[in-house]
DNA sequence: ACTCGGTAAGTGAGTGATTACTTACCTTGA
DNA sequence: TCAAGGTAAGTAATCACTCACTTACCGAGT
């Protein structure tokens, strides 16, 4: 069974005279991001060992050296990808100013522009559809982190007085869904986008923290507004 | 190759004496639906038809004189589940009467309370995902009508004063954004529900046409409410 | 009324191709 | 020298799909 997590270079990386033959640890590497590519591309059962190993360049037994079993090899393309982002912090002081725009806006710009890799969301649903027993946590560290904490803050703003007292939770996954629907829309769907990011981000935001009935309407509302 | 057009019934309909052997169409309907399941479980690749033979209780052989090919068995269901929905009529009434809350409840609730079928959600992700051709049409029918409609409705109300000038089409993705993501949390993330869908309903139509923002925090908003 | 033949409904036992995975063996480099 | 890197040529199982064949149904002829 091949380890992980092991960090012992088998051969010196600084400008290394590059070795006819790869270390394991490099083909390990390069087998899990080519697989990764087809696995987000056609799913676990739409993926063979023959097309990865074609992929990477290698025979098939050598695949089979470095993973059991095409599971395995699943398995881990999954573990790699489980990782809590680091945004969190700039979120976190904008959080602290109780700068809600900004809290919104910043994570918005996260999940549509920075969205860097574009197999996750891909193997993030397949993993889901095709019931691999990796999906939940998958799901946890990519999305659900996401929108807890916008829940927490969400129902602190309240407390406040700050926000208007709907279910948190509720409101959380409202905005992130809007945020995923986007990306869905264009990753899986192929809508084409038709304003920039910056824009499009901007206006969820606004859409979320203001609603869309208009301010100065009829007899409904009447405002004085801060900034913008 | 079998007609599927054809309307000619071997047998008597009405109170008929149940036969040993069900006629053609009345196979070709079972096999449709049990076919329709196993593909929404499991995907395309991942259903054999082998598993969808005995499912309907039938050799593959028979499955073959049906339908030629697994694929064309695939694109007659998703063909089959290809129909606009009707719903229409009532919210176009209350798009008549300038209701807005009407339109936006009516929409959220057929999406998420009537989500009769739930194998369609899985069907549409997985045709879309395994790259199917006939993805395109079955989002266009179940899933992009609602949006387009909803941003027609959007952008006549802003002409109208009514709703603030955000771009229509992506104020409507916002809000099937807020309700696809809904039901994608419990369907294929299987996030418990934790409140009942009527709840749920209200609390993304208010969301939507009022925003998060308080209504008499600090200096932000002032409020003066017709009803509720 | 009753047989009889045409046809639709239905199947067991395959087909070759492809699948994930193995075995036995070679090559490279320190 | 010798372990790690690497492969050609398998394996049994499963895949979509076919073939040769049987069975049930129903209307027409007598």
């Amino acid at each position: 069974m091949p380890t992980l997590h092991a960090v012992k270079p088998h051969r010196p990386l600084t400008g290394a005279p590059r070795s006819l033959r790869p270390s394991g640890q490099e083909r390990q590497a390069s087998i899990i991001a080519a697989a990764a590519a087809l696995f987000a591309a056609n799913g676990f059962k739409g993926t063979t060992t023959k097309e990865i190993a074609r992929s990477v360049g290698i025979s098939e037994a050598l695949l089979f050296k470095h993973f059991p079993t095409k599971r395995a090899l699943y398995a881990a393309i999954l573990k790699e990808k489980v990782s809590i982002p680091e945004l969190l912090a700039s979120v976190e002081e904008a959080a602290r100013k109780r700068d809600d725009r900004q809290v919104f806006t910043l994570i918005a710009s996260h999940r549509i522009r920075r969205s860097a890799d574009p197999t996750l969301l891909r193997l993030l649903l397949f993993s889901a559809l095709e019931g691999h027993e990796l999906s939940a946590m998958f799901f946890r560290t990519q999305h659900r982190v996401f929108y807890d904490y916008l829940a927490g803050y969400i129902a602190q703003r309240i407390t406040e007085g700050a926000f208007r007292g709907v279910d948190p939770m509720l409101a959380a996954r409202a905005f992130t869904g809007m945020l995923t629907h986007h990306r869905l829309l264009h990753e899986i769907f192929c809508v084409p986008a038709h304003r920039n990011p910056g824009d499009s981000v901007t206006a969820y935001v606004t859409l979320f923290l203001d609603g869309l009935t208009a301010p100065c309407s009829g007899s409904r509302k009447l405002v004085t507004r801060g900034k913008a």
